[in-house]
Parts: C-alpha cells; sequence; structure tokens
DNA sequence: CGCCAGGAAGGTC
DNA sequence: GACCTTCATGGC
C-alpha cells in the first residue's frame, strides 16, 4: 500500500533523515545511500507495518509493505507519524532568514537543512535521549537495539525487525531485567519509573508535543523526569522542535575548546553564553557549526 | 588496575 | 547557587 505527501519546497531528504544519528537506532533503518528510511511500526489499532519512505520528486512516498492493506484510519496515521518524524509542517523561515546574514551558514539555506529526524512518539525520544547519556555512542546503540529486541512486537514471524516497545511493555519486566538483559545499568531505574509513570497517568507526554505551550512549561515538566539533566533536556526540547537550550556535554565542550577557545576550556557559566545571538534557535546554530 | 564515555541524582556547605 | 560522590556498563 502506499501514500504520498506533497513535500514542502525547501526540504532535504538526506540532511533530514542523516544530519541526526537517530537513523542509526531501531527501529529506524536506512539504506547505504541513505535515499530509504525504514522502520516498524505499530499503530493505534494494532496493526504492524513495515514504513519504506523515500523522496521522489517533490513528493514523499510511503510505501506500507507486504500486502497488507490499511484502513483510511490507519492511513491518516502513518501519514501524521510521517509528518512528525520528519517535521514536514515545521517553520524554518525565520532560522533561515538568520542563517542568510550569517557568512558561515550559507550552507544551511542553500541545501535547505535543519531538519532533524525524531521518533513518531516522544516517549521513544526521552528514551532514546537517555540511552545517550554518560555513555558511548556504541553503547547507545547496543541498548535501543536490545531494548527493541526483547520488548517490542516483532512485525511478522519470519521477521526479526521490532516495533519501539511502549511503556505498557516496559512494565510487564522488573528493572533486574532492564539491568541484566537489556544492560541499561543504573537507567534502568528511569526507564521504568518513566514508564510506570505514562501508564498511570502521572505524565502526560503528548502535551508536549503543543506547539501553543510555553517552553518555560514544557521545560518544567521534562525536568520532572527522572535521568533527564540539563544535557538531556536540550537534545528532547530539539526533539520537540524548540531550540532555545544548549546540549552543554562532552561533544560540545571538545567542539568548542579547539573552535573558539584555543584549546583551552573557558569555565561554565561562559559555555552557556555561547551561540547566545541566535536566541530562540541557538541549537540549530551549534549543531551545523560543526 | 584506573579512567572515561555526547550526565544526572542526591547530598553537603 | 557551587562543588562532591556515586551510579552500571564496556572499551581501552
Amino acid at each position: 500500500m502506499r501514500n504520498a505527501i506533497e513535500l514542502p519546497k525547501q526540504f532535504n531528504f538526506k540532511a533530514a533523515v542523516t544530519d541526526h544519528g537517530w537513523y542509526l537506532l531501531p527501529p529506524f533503518q536506512a539504506n547505504d545511500d541513505r535515499s530509504v528510511l525504514k522502520r516498524v511500526e505499530a499503530l493505534s489499532t494494532g496493526k504492524i507495518v513495515l514504513l519504506h519512505i523515500t523522496q521522489n520528486q517533490n513528493t514523499l512516498m510511503i510505501e506500507t509493505g507486504g500486502k497488507q492493506t490499511l484502513t483510511r484510519e490507519e492511513s491518516e496515521e502513518v501519514v501524521r507519524k510521517v509528518n512528525w518524524m520528519l517535521r514536514l509542517d515545521e517553520d524554518f523561515r525565520a532560522f533561515y532568514q538568520m542563517c542568510s546574514a550569517d557568512q558561515n551558514m550559507q550552507e544551511i539555506v542553500a541545501e535547505n537543512k535543519g531538519r532533524l529526524l525524531r521518533s513518531p512518539s516522544i516517549f521513544e525520544d526521552i528514551v532514546k535521549t537517555i540511552f545517550t547519556t554518560n555513555t558511548t555512542w556504541s553503547r547507545t546503540i547496543a541498548m535501543t537495539t536490545n531494548f527493541v529486541n526483547h520488548l517490542g512486537e516483532r512485525y511478522s514471524n519470519e521477521s526479526e525487525l521490532f516495533t519501539f516497545p511502549a511503556p505498557e511493555a516496559v512494565l510487564k519486566k522488573d528493572k533486574t531485567f532492564l539491568n541484566k538483559s537489556i544492560k541499561l545499568g543504573y537507567r534502568s531505574d528511569y526507564i521504568y519509573d518513566l514508564a510506570l509513570n505514562i501508564c498511570n497517568g502521572v505524565y502526560d507526554l503528548e502535551e508536549l508535543t503543543n506547539p501553543e505551550m510555553p517552553t518555560e512549561d514544557v521545560v518544567h515538566k521534562l525536568k520532572e523526569i527522572r535521568g533527564v539533566g540539563p544535557y538531556a533536556l536540550s537534545i528532547i526540547l530539539m526533539l520537540l522542535g524548540r531550540y532555545d537550550f544548549l546540549p552543554v556535554d562532552s561533544e560540545f565542550k571538545k567542539h568548542v575548546k579547539n573552535k573558539y577557545f584555543a584549546g583551552e576550556l573557558p569555565p561554565k557559566s561562559q559555555l552557556q553564553q555561547l551561540y547566545k545571538e541566535w536566541g530562540e534557535f541557538k541549537f540549530l546554530a551549534y549543531w551545523f557549526d560543526k
């Protein structure tokens, strides 16, 4: 089955997919030349589909694998989720205007960059962000792969592909399982508590996707999540389309130390002042400064 | 063995 | 606020 979405005039498929590392984490996968993005996704009806997403001129083609036929509602859900993942509705005009005025950011406008891939659900993005803290990228891939393969739903009988687990699937196991089998280490507590608070209705993550909500309110709610500190907060806000906060981590420090401070790291207060002229686009300014 | 990896929590002062 | 220690795990 096939769905088509008309793309914005300024759109770069490969950049949107690969300018952030999420496409390397299951259930996302890309082909060798990164012209196709795939993903197993569970729809709210319970049907599990394999999405095959690619660009054909000014149209985004979404094929759902196999012989499956989708109802109208299921098709609409697929389109809605792909729209969110690739940020097709996000308005980059103000950012591009600032880039146009900066000699070092001309490429961003010329190549229609700025969109960074995100997961269909904010739960998945928060979990994956916690998997990036205080560890290496290879461990992040390992944790995500274990998490998906042990707790996700299988695409089909012959398949080794799985969905990203719902919070309910996490609660079917205990923290020891998360620790020993999925090897989340001390993050087991964070992930279990997050899933528990979602299922209990303590957290309403969907409201965080509402663009009308003031950023300070989103920040306040995200800070309540154990495992989400300043770095993770910045990443999650970026994934929600809010670029006000810098992800000041070891990678950020390495970058600015070499590029702006001749190998000598300045005090923390000074780090937070970097890119401040970019206002609500500080994250993107840093991200594309690399 | 110790140190660190795209940190964060919980504690002290 | 600024600092300190501890937290699993794996790579080196």
